[in-house]
DNA sequence: AAAACCATGTAATTGGTTACATGATTGG
DNA sequence: CCAATCATGTAACCAATTACATGGTTTT
């Protein structure tokens, strides 16, 4: 198995057993800013899980709504996890499309550029000022648990970055309007 | 036409026009903080564009080394290539797998954690000294043009992501180290 | 009544990597 | 002489998104 999404849905269950409908909630809610997934990796990913005896699903007949599975990580899958868990990660993969964008935007007027970069500005202010208040409220929690722990440092890895993103984005229109200046 | 990918590599030949090695090169040189891609992509790509009319094919015989193919871009290509430029990307997609793991390494011992994260960050350090000298080496070119100055950005863009990646390990280093204190 | 949410799943398509296949030239 | 680099391309496979299909419940 190499797929991270395979692993990132074992994650899931040995916080919790989980729904289907539950996992692509979490990752919704709280995984948003470094991953997502989807129906069509989940629940085929699952019974192909179950095969295995990573997980084991049990059926719940709600007395409203739809029948649910619920899926609970074996003691099987707990191994593959940890085994994953243990590997590092020196793959700096990611893919950044807006600074690809960027990086091609030679051909396009410099007042633009510095228009579209104004733009995701505000939308990037807005965004650290949600996590922020986030993390202010998780930092209160008396006594953490491990889970809850990650939970708040992941929140601050977003935070970290966005600020990272802030700075750039503010010496970019800096450096593109000295540019500009140059050229009159 | 949806794929990044094959703007990237409208884009490269907004640069100068190449020939499908090349622009590997491009990409594994210049972009290697923020994009990827394989030949498996490009030489498809490319015999869909001349088709579409995007771009031009010339054959060089070189009297040395294989014949070449060297790809430009014409008008209409730049007319698909500025209009994906002016769609603006919210798309805050990132999948980050380091982060994810970190997320669910409540299962490890505390000290494995730490142990990870020490490593992990003495490597992202090596990488801040590398691009820090190519940020350097670049800002003393004297007039540059609106492209230098874009790769001059763009690895700035990739030293500051890279600070924020190494606050944030120093702080997941000290703040386990004080919950591994609360056990005692 | 309509929208949103709960809940599961499949099929088609697109996107992307990796392995394979070929072969000349250059530098150590 | 061997490894690296130049150079192009295809096929098989794996990963992932999106659309489709279904249908009950809760909230507005």
């Amino acid at each position: 198995m190499k797929s991270s999404n395979a692993f990132a849905l074992l994650g899931l269950l040995s916080i919790k057993p989980m729904t289907g409908y539950e996992m692509k909630k979490w990752v919704e809610n709280a995984l948003s800013h470094f991953w997502k997934t989807s129906y069509g990796q989940i629940y085929p990913t699952m019974s192909k899980f179950v095969e295995k005896g990573y997980v084991t699903v049990e059926k719940l007949e709600n007395d409203k709504g739809p029948a649910s599975k619920l899926y609970s990580l074996t003691e099987e899958g707990e191994l593959v996890l940890l085994e994953w868990l243990n590997e590092s990660v020196e793959d700096f993969n990611s893919k950044d499309e807006a600074l690809l964008k960027f990086y091609f935007t030679s051909m396009l007027p410099i007042e633009s550029v510095i228009d579209m970069m104004e733009t995701s500005l505000v939308y990037n202010k807005s965004v650290r000022d949600k996590y922020t208040g986030n993390a202010e409220k998780m930092r209160t929690v008396k006594r953490p648990s491990r889970h809850e722990l990650n939970t708040y440092l992941a929140t601050k890895n977003g935070i970290y970055l966005n600020e990272a993103r802030i700075k750039w984005q503010e010496e970019c229109i800096e450096t593109l309007k000295w540019y500009q200046s140059l050229e009159d």
